[in-house]
DNA sequence: GAACCATGACAATGACATTGTCAAGATAAA
DNA sequence: TTTATCTTGACAATGTCATTGTCATGGTTC
């Protein structure tokens, strides 16, 4: 049965709807929903209107957590940066993360399920 | 040669006493410590331990101002945005303010040496 | 039909930004 | 000297924000 099917590692790909998001990210549904509001994630919406957060989207949350809670920086200061990312290109963010962990044993934010090898966070959007 | 006052122009010259530069910015005089204590300006001290601000520092409490008040970034998101502009340059805040700004015509603060000398950059208010 | 999702409202909690004051002492300028 | 301003440190009021949580009403999925 185990099947040889390896091909849907798409991190654009839509799945996780949204409790299970909230669980994997380690934060409550209703805050994923204000991130949205925010403008700060734009997940996927099936026929029916129904959140679909993919891979990309979880890593972008995960910046999101780490940014608020690890740097103490507001939702206005992340949507800053998002947009400074979008704008000069895309490194911004790592550089950002080497700095805030100097030493401290943290690990960058990562997708949990399904460890992608690379754990790079990317603007998707 | 008239000496025709020539006031160095310098904008790293230690020149205004808090309660001025409280005044330039609009802030109160404890707000400038208060970012002094965060480490996000450094302003040069008499030999008696007096602040004296720049003009280089008071356009980056002019920055900082703009990002609080205009875009709601706390001083967390601004320290981030400055270890930023540290690392990479120097473009980061220009794009910001194109980007908070759009069409106006003012001009961002810039800590570079080529300031148009009297110009208090009063990014938008 | 039970469990989950959607939106919208409302609220409690804790943290933060800013302003403001008071105190006790040093400095500057008249 | 006198007066105004500066220093640090403490305390507090105000308003805002981030996050979590609940409730209600209704649609969706299994």
């Amino acid at each position: 049965m185990s099947a040889a099917r390896r091909p849907d590692r798409d991190p654009t790909r839509p799945v996780y709807v949204i409790s299970v998001a909230a669980t994997l990210v380690s934060a409550h549904p209703r805050t994923l929903r204000i991130y949205e509001d925010e403008g700060l994630v734009s997940p996927a919406r099936t026929p029916t209107n129904i959140r679909l957060y993919s891979e990309e989207d979880i890593r972008r949350i995960l910046w999101i957590r780490h940014l608020t809670r690890d740097r103490g920086v507001n939702l206005a200061g992340v949507r800053i940066l998002f947009e400074l990312e979008e704008r000069l290109g895309q490194r911004i963010l790592e550089a950002l993360y080497d700095e805030g962990t100097r030493g401290r044993g943290d690990e960058p934010p990562e997708a949990g399920a399904s460890g992608s090898g690379d754990g790079r966070p990317s603007p998707g959007r």
